[in-house]
DNA sequence: TAGTGGTCTAGACCACTTC
DNA sequence: AAGTGGTCTAGACCACTAA
C-alpha cells in the first residue's frame, strides 16, 4: 500500500497544520510560532513557500506577525456585548452620564477623556446620510466623527449625522474632545425638547478599506461590523443618523423581543 | 525637485491601483482585471510581484479569480435586509407557512424544495449549546442543521438544537430535506403547546474556519456573520437555540426598539 | 493549443527586533 | 551582530479555461 498523494499544495498543508495546532491548544493565543526557518527544515520547502503557508492564516484573522519578531497566534479578546441597555434613559436623562461610558463603568474599563477624539464639521448630505436623517440628498448637516479606544487601542469610530436646524449653536457643534458634556448628546436633544425615544439599528459585516484598516490599526483578516442607527423622537422625528464601524472581534450585539404577531393589530414597530 | 520615493512595496502599490479603478467604477463590478502580463508590463514588475497584488484584493474581498479564468472585480450583492417581521406568529400559526420561505415569498425570490438540506442527529450538548438550552453540558440534544441556498449558491448554515423531551417523536425529528411541514419548526412547538413567543438574537462576524469556508463556497475575503438565537415561550421557557453562519454579504440585520427607561419599572426585554 | 492564473525553488536584499 | 520576517527577481512547471 502506497500513501494516496496529498492534493493540497505545500503552502496550503503547512497552513492548515499550524491552524491545528492553534484549534487544539498546542499553540496557545499570543504564543510564538515556529520560525521560518524551523518550518523551512520541518517540511523541506524554501522560507517562501513558508511565507505564503503564513500569508493565509494572516488572512484568515488566526495570527499576526511583526517584522523582525515573529509570528504569533492571535489572542482571542472576549466579545463584549452590547445590548440596548446601554441607551437606558435614565443614565442620560436622571444621571447625566453618556450612554458609553455607563456602558464602560458597568464592565469595569476605565475611561479617560483621550479614550475619544472627535471631529465636527458641516458638509453636503450624501446619499446614505440624506436618507437616514430623511433630507434631500446634498443638504448641509452637522457631522460628528469620534475615534474611540480603549487602553489606547482603537475599537470603533462613530460618526453621527444631525439636521442644522437641531443642533446649531447646540455643544454638540463644540469641537472639543470627548463626549458632548452632561448626557452626552442625548442630554443635548432632551434639553432641546427632542427627547430620543425610539431606535433603529442595523447591522452587516464586511472586510475594511484601506483606510479603515489604518485608522482603526485592524491586523491583517480583521473584519469589520459597520452599525447604521437612526434616533427618533416620540413623534416620530429623526434627531441623530449614526455610522459606526467596529472591529469585529471586540463586540456583539444582542437583541430582546417579542415575536410580532400581525393578527392582533400590532402594527407599530416594536 | 524629485519626486519623493514611494514607501509601499511594488505589490501594494499595484493593489492599492486597482482598488482605485474598482472604487471609482473603471472596472465595474463583474468586469475582469488587466491580465497578469498586462499588469507586468505596465508596472515592470515580475508575474510573482503581479499576483501577491491580487493576492492582497483577494483577502481583501474585492475580487475573484479563477485559474485559467481571469481576475474579476466581485459583485456586490443586495443586503437583505432580515427584520423581526420575518418571525410573524400571522405566518406559521394562522397560514402554516415557515418563517423564511414566507421572507423569501416576500422578496419575489423562488423557493424549491432542494434549497435546504438538513441532518438531524443527536449529540451531547456542547458547552455552548448547554448554555442556550440551559441543560448541563453533555445532555444529550437534538441537533437539526441546514444549509439553505439561493438558486443554487449556499447563503447560510442554520443549526437547532432542541430538548429531546420537547420534540421527541415529532416531525422535528423527521431527517427529510426542507423545512418540517406545516408551519415549520414554529409549527410544531404551537401544537406541543409551546408557543414560541419571545427571542434573544446575539450577533458577531468573524472570518470562516476552513470548514465553512468549504461548505458556504465562500469567496477569500468573505466574513461570516453568526447569529446566535433563543427562543422562548411566553413563561420564559426555552424550546431552541440556534446557531446560523451566514455569508457577509448577503445579508443585514434590522432592528426596532423603544430606547429602555429603567426608571419607570420597564424591567422586562422589551 | 494558446492563454492565464497558481505554486514553488533559489537566491538577493532589506527592515526590524532582540526571539 | 545575529536572528527573523518581508519583498522581489528569474525562471520552471502545473492546472484550468476558452479571453
Amino acid at each position: 500500500m502506497t500513501t494516496p498523494p496529498d492534493p493540497r499544495p505545500a503552502s496550503r498543508r503547512i497552513a492548515d497544520d499550524l491552524r491545528a495546532a492553534i484549534d487544539s491548544g498546542d499553540i496557545a493565543p499570543g504564543e510564538k510560532l515556529p520560525t521560518t526557518k524551523q518550518l523551512v527544515a520541518r517540511y523541506g520547502v524554501t522560507p517562501e513557500t513558508v511565507r505564503q503557508a503564513v500569508l493565509r492564516l494572516k488572512s484568515a484573522g488566526v495570527v499576526t506577525s511583526r517584522q523582525g519578531g515573529g509570528v504569533y497566534a492571535r489572542e482571542q479578546l472576549r466579545l463584549k456585548r452590547l445590548g440596548i441597555q446601554r441607551y437606558d434613559k435614565a443614565k442620560w436623562r436622571d444621571r447625566g452620564e453618556v450612554a458609553f461610558i455607563a456602558d464602560r463603568v458597568a464592565s469595569g474599563r476605565e475611561y479617560s477623556r483621550n479614550d475619544q477624539t472627535q471631529v465636527v464639521s458641516r458638509l453636503p448630505a450624501s446619499r446614505a446620510v440624506a436618507a437616514g436623517l430623511g433630507v434631500p440628498e446634498g443638504t448641509e448637516v452637522v457631522s460628528r466623527a469620534r475615534l474611540v479606544r480603549e487602553a489606547g487601542v482603537p475599537t470603533h469610530t462613530l460618526t453621527s449625522y444631525y439636521k442644522v436646524q437641531h443642533v446649531e449653536g447646540t455643544r454638540l457643534e463644540d469641537p472639543s474632545p470627548g463626549p458632548a458634556g452632561n448626557g452626552g448628546g442625548f442630554g443635548v436633544f432632551l434639553e432641546l425638547g427632542l427627547e430620543p425615544h425610539q431606535m433603529t439599528e442595523e447591522l452587516y459585516a464586511r472586510m475594511p478599506t484601506p483606510a479603515e484598516s489604518a485608522e482603526l490599526e485592524l491586523p491583517t483578516g480583521e473584519p469589520v461590523m459597520v452599525l447604521q442607527r437612526t434616533t427618533y423622537t416620540a413623534d416620530g422625528t429623526v434627531i441623530e443618523y449614526a455610522v459606526g464601524v467596529h472591529s469585529a472581534s471586540r463586540f456583539s450585539w444582542e437583541y430582546n423581543f417579542l415575536i410580532p404577531d400581525s393578527a392582533v393589530g400590532d402594527s407599530h414597530a416594536q
